[in-house]
DNA sequence: GCGCTCATTGACTGATGATTCAATCAAATA
DNA sequence: TATTTGATTGAATCATCAGTCAATGAGCGC
């Protein structure tokens, strides 16, 4: 099973790097301190990395890899009622399970580093660039289905992720400030807003407050 | 007069900071760079500043001053009217002189260095709050004056400082997917929806696209 | 148990970059 | 002009880290 401990040195060396990186800021991250976190010796880093910026291209690669694939299955899972695939994407980047402060304080740090390091902005751009594109084209089916002709729907799913990722800020500048249910409400409000019939007060379906996450 | 270049000499300084942190990112930023993009020799930072990590703080703490001095100055200069102030901050946070993608990406390289660093955290905490308590107030009090009973303006205001600070991501990640005008569209359009009667498409007065900013 | 293979260690090396400081230079003053 | 004061330089020093590698150790087949 020689593979097998390949991939488990690699994930628990990458995992450690993000719980650094989260502790410790990026530019105080050291290959010893990712080493220490991982209980393993300083020179391990390299037998299983080309370089420190192998590691921490492969940790950017693994936090958007995972982050993908909670966020498509829970967008997937809900069908195709764009209401609820849209509150869906609410839930999901403001849940439990994605909204952690070590992690999103980690994603904050990777974009940080995005001048400069053409490789951290592909990645960032063309993931940023395929959940958008989900966004708006829920927007676009809402908007189509609710017959809200005058409507900018792509500037509304804008705004909608420009809301998300300021509360994700929120949460790792300071996590007393933040409040999960605070900021789905807020969430909910701007497409109430937009979209009266089936986010508002009156709302049947998926939109009103049936989740705790 | 010595006290007027030492002061000339320090701003030179952080100044150039801010751009090769905008330039390179923090991690890559050393004192070399600094000092030649202020067109000084290597060893004149330690001169001026206690040591690079002071260098640091009072850039950050220079960046704050500025905004908070251009913040509150267009927030005062409208009066009392918690519309046009509320609508003023919409315009200066999004607006060319403070939306700026180098200050931007300076911005959240302080921000992405917060963990583990107190002093960073407190002064970014302590603009934030004081930032925030103005959109709070204003929010409350256009409730207030419009009769909005059932309304909870701490949820708005948050919510409206998350999706300008996620625009600012937007700018600093790609400038290609920012839009200024649409951005500010998309605050409008979250207020329009909880205020109706104020930011609306029937209000009469402040938060209609005068401004072209 | 014996040897083979591969994972792991941790002391070492070299590079980078912060910091220091003696020497230089320029401006102000006498 | 000579002297003094303080700004500025840049080479030298020192610390920190990334990256290397010979030695060690653990697991596995024989």
């Amino acid at each position: 099973m020689r593979d097998a401990i390949k991939h488990l040195r690699r994930t628990e060396l990458i995992e450690a790097t993000i719980r650094v990186i989260g502790r410790r800021g990026f530019s105080r991250t050291t290959l010893a301190h990712v080493a220490a976190e991982a209980k393993l010796s300083p020179g391990i880093v390299s037998f299983y990395f080309s370089s420190k910026e192998g590691l921490l291209h492969e940790t950017l690669a693994h936090l958007a890899a995972e982050y993908e694939k909670t966020w498509t299955r829970s967008v997937r899972a809900v069908g195709d009622d764009p209401v609820a695939a849209l509150d869906a994407m609410i839930e999901v980047d403001l849940g439990r399970e994605v909204c952690v402060r070590g992690t999103v304080a980690v994603w904050v740090a990777f974009w940080a580093e995005m001048p400069g390091r053409p490789r951290y902005r592909v990645l960032c751009n063309e993931l940023a660039e395929r959940y958008f594109e989900q966004a708006r084209r829920m927007c676009h089916e809402i908007a189509r289905r609710g017959g809200y002709d005058d409507l900018d729907a792509d500037t509304i799913a804008r705004g909608l992720n420009a809301m998300i990722d300021g509360f994700w800020l929120d949460l790792m500048m300071d996590p007393k400030r933040f409040d999960r249910a605070r900021a789905k409400r807020a969430c909910r409000q701007f497409l109430a807003g937009v979209f009266p019939a089936e986010f508002g007060p009156l709302a049947a379906g998926a939109a009103s407050g049936r989740r705790t996450g």
